[in-house]
DNA sequence: GTTAGCACTCACTTCATTAGAGTGCTAATT
DNA sequence: AATTAGCACTCTAATGAAGTGAGTGCTAAC
């Protein structure tokens, strides 16, 4: 059951002038401005068709009819041409990345202002989950006599150190027993694969060890990884949907701050979105999301780790654009964390 | 020019009143409700006088009366009474607090979300200001040829360990040297001190660790402090505005989230407030919150280090109540953290 | 297959009316 | 001199009727 050739037509004008002004477009107005070639009456009918099938909707009997979530599908899925960003929209996004990219954290904060800034919807940008980086070794460094550094370095170059407050003597033989039967023991593993079954209860046969690493060491090591899986999760623009008419009801509104609001909630269901850029539309969305779009986007650092950025708006938005916007981040943030660059990711 | 003792009487039914029901108050019903033993004819007139004094408003000529600011802060002020706090709220604020006493941030967090819970405003916490804590010592740690730690001792036991990654061959004495250099140099000043005027450019006359010093201990010794300052800012319920009738509007709430959105910008503010429950309200803060009643209060840490609770909301709310509780709270708070309490603020 | 024409629907605006809450003033009462 | 009853007055909020206009759906003609 295709579509015509016209009926293509009458859609995209539909989504166009709805996306534009939020208000159901009329058959008289597409026939006017979008050069069809037939009249209002035509188009009537192909509208009605549209409905049956449900790609329009229809507020009420008297009112213009606005694009159902299906039609908004078809539309990205088929219809929608990649827009190419102005030379200013490239320049600011380039200068403004670039800015500080020897600050990781800040640069991907950055690009979830940047984000929010260009699409004056609200946008969110997360580090790295690293749960699946692999350990690669574990080292313990004396301070003084009641203090320890432990250090946790993982193959993607992330390191972590901890300071550790003991209060039983040590030698420094004692560390480097910990030291090594630890990073034999963990050494190409994943931090959620440690975590999940993999930690050890013991260190071998001497008592000193022993007592350091079950009293000290473990406890320390097991909260630090803990920590060590949390990724960090910007969310800015909040505040540019108080002027989109679909949140301008207080309900509304609140649902859509409460959905920001619970950071931790929110970063576990973009974490299990995939790559690339993705576009979920209205009732594809969770529940809590029915009512919106959202579109994440995948940056890599060192060409492996995978972080994310993301767009929540009405499901009545720029889906041209705001793909676009954000396939040329995306690109961009890759680029400036190719290998080497001062990568810092405390 | 004092109140008579009825004046304040009505003053004080009037809040009641309009604190509770965030609606005009007539002098019909407050002759009924509390009872004055006077008609209502009686109550007008004191209103009128109230009114000229500058306590009480009129929305318009055929409403009841609202109090002002000034009325709310004779309240505070003379008026209101300390509330003790149930059993069951004194129970529930000991055991949410108790419960992770040894992660310093999430106990911070938690008492976030008590206060919004208990009192249904928006709350926030910080962890202390350390720009004051003096420095103790710095201490550079071998890990391999190309890997450093740097660590900062500051008085108070806080702890900061960065990974350096170095460029040159370094010996063990170079780290040495440069670690007492700066030791002897920083001790005792406090953080904020270092970073204005006393970071040091010269190590001495070793070649080798002038190199290193400037090209990467110096860098990031300069960052880290940096970043020790940073307080950490929780924010909590939000969302609980939503069903604030102050709020209904569209615009008061965008003001609203606009305020919390900008965090740096709010903890600047919220740090140079003085000790102690303070409460501020309506035009007595600054223009961006000239509607909103802001109540903050600091706890402590080892008895020394200080940071801040706080909690916003309408001008007309509960000030026994909330303050009752925070006081309740940070003095928990202060007992949790006191000297040798698992303090973690990493 | 397309279009003109027309009756019909429905939300939105405007205007007038009403009800009710509450005041402010005056004159009577204590 | 303070209090109170009484009453006219004010203003908001709610209700409803009438008109407006955008837009549809259907039918019959092209």
């Amino acid at each position: 059951m295709d579509l015509s050739e016209r009926q293509l037509q009458i859609l995209q004008a539909v989504i166009n002038d709805y996306v534009q002004n939020a208000e159901p477009v009329g058959s008289r107005s597409i026939s006017k401005k979008y050069g069809l070639g037939v009249s209002p009456a035509t188009i009537r009918n192909e509208m009605a068709d549209l409905e049956e099938m449900g790609y329009l909707t229809h507020p009420h009997t008297s009112a213009g009819r606005i694009p159902s979530d299906k039609a908004y599908r078809l539309y990205v899925n088929n219809l929608m041409e990649k827009r190419s960003l102005s030379p200013q929209e490239q320049e600011s996004i380039t200068a403004r990345l670039q800015a500080d990219r020897d600050e990781f954290n800040a640069t991907i904060r950055h690009a979830a202002e940047l984000l929010s800034e260009i699409t004056h919807l609200a946008s969110f940008a997360m580090t790295p989950a690293i749960n699946q980086d692999t350990l690669n070794f574990v080292k313990l460094l004396p301070v003084d006599e009641r203090t320890v550094i432990m250090m946790i370095v993982a193959e993607s170059g992330n390191i972590n150190n901890t300071t550790l407050r003991v209060n039983v003597p040590y030698t420094a033989e004692t560390l480097e027993l910990i030291s090594k039967t630890m990073t034999v023991h963990y050494k190409g593993r994943t931090i959620d694969e440690v975590l999940k079954d993999a930690i050890i209860e013991d260190i071998g046969t001497d008592i000193e060890a022993m007592n350091l690493f079950r009293g000290n060491v473990r406890p320390s090591f097991v909260r630090t990884l803990e920590d060590m899986l949390n990724v960090n999760l910007y969310m800015e623009g909040l505040t540019n949907i108080f002027s989109i008419p679909e949140y301008s009801s207080i309900d509304k509104a609140r649902d859509f701050i409460e959905l920001f609001t619970k950071k931790e909630e929110f970063a576990r269901k973009m974490l299990s979105r995939g790559d690339g850029v993705i576009v979920t539309i209205g009732e594809e969305n969770s529940d809590t999301m029915k009512d919106c779009s959202l579109i994440t986007a995948t940056y890599h650092v060192d060409g492996k780790l995978v972080g994310k950025i993301g767009v929540i708006g009405p499901t009545r938005m720029k889906y041209d654009e705001v793909t676009s916007i954000m396939e040329y981040l995306t690109n961009n943030l890759s680029e400036s964390f190719r290998l080497g660059d001062g990568k810092d990711n405390k």
